[in-house]
DNA sequence: TTCTTTGCAAAATATTTGCACTGGT
DNA sequence: ACCAGTGCAAATATTTTGCAAAGAA
């Protein structure tokens, strides 16, 4: 099954490729749709469950929300519970931890993921913002 | 608004609650429809959503797959990517990474959950029996 | 009796799929 | 010209909600 290169594909993954991108499939298709407006949903669905698999992008799902990172390598979020987005948290992945789960649980483990849930930083600043004006 | 303590309720937190418990609201409603068929799923949504909220027990979700789990304590997961279940890897909590992301994210955070992906060791266990009789 | 909770069915949400048509190669 | 990829609409899966009826207190 040969790979085409389309249009589509082409402004999809523009849209969400990239470091500290994080984006629903809903926002890829406001925005590739800028550019084109005839761009279906199912597209950019396929697109980025592809480009997903592929491993070029990731999608990154929690309670109730989920969005596709424009960065492949692996890393942690912050779930803001006032605004709902996520924001990298740029540690290294440590590997040794995979290890220990592995002990821990009998299994075996490809790869760990940690999302941390709390307010981002500009939440904070507004909420900050909102209560000192004196 | 009052809290009223009714037989549904008591057969759902009796269904999820315990140690190392993973179960989908459709898994839950099949248990309690044993004891009593005439009960809705819309019933078990509201409650297990419910004794998430007051903390007697935790959603856990991931990509394409949710769990309501039977013990609130914080503590990681590893999902499996044959059965899809998943089990606890009974880890302490580590509040230090918590302040960690803070720093790194200049945000505010309460909790992180830790999801590790791999091979439960009952499917690795049926894979191995699977494999080697020769 | 009062008012929360339930069961049902409909609605809302999010994502996937079937299929005829489009367009990359 | 061939067939992967697209757009649309319908299907699917999951969870939530409106409302009349049921049943705790």
């Amino acid at each position: 099954m040969e790979r085409r290169n389309t249009h589509q594909k082409q402004m999809i993954l523009q849209a969400v490729k990239g470091r500290n991108i994080h984006r629903t499939a809903e926002e890829v298709l406001q925005i590739v749709r800028e550019e084109d407006p005839r761009i279906g949903l199912a597209t950019v669905y396929r697109n980025l469950n592809l480009f997903a698999q592929e491993g070029q992008i990731q999608k990154i799902e929690g309670n109730g929300w989920s969005f596709y990172d424009g960065n492949p390598e692996p890393h942690d979020h912050l779930h803001c519970i006032r605004c709902g987005r996520i924001t990298d948290y740029p540690s290294s992945y440590d590997h040794k931890i995979d290890r220990e789960a592995e002990k821990a649980t009998g299994g075996r483990v490809i790869c760990h993921m940690t999302v941390f849930e709390g307010v981002c930083s500009e939440c904070m600043a507004r909420e900050e913002e909102n209560a000192s004006p004196a």
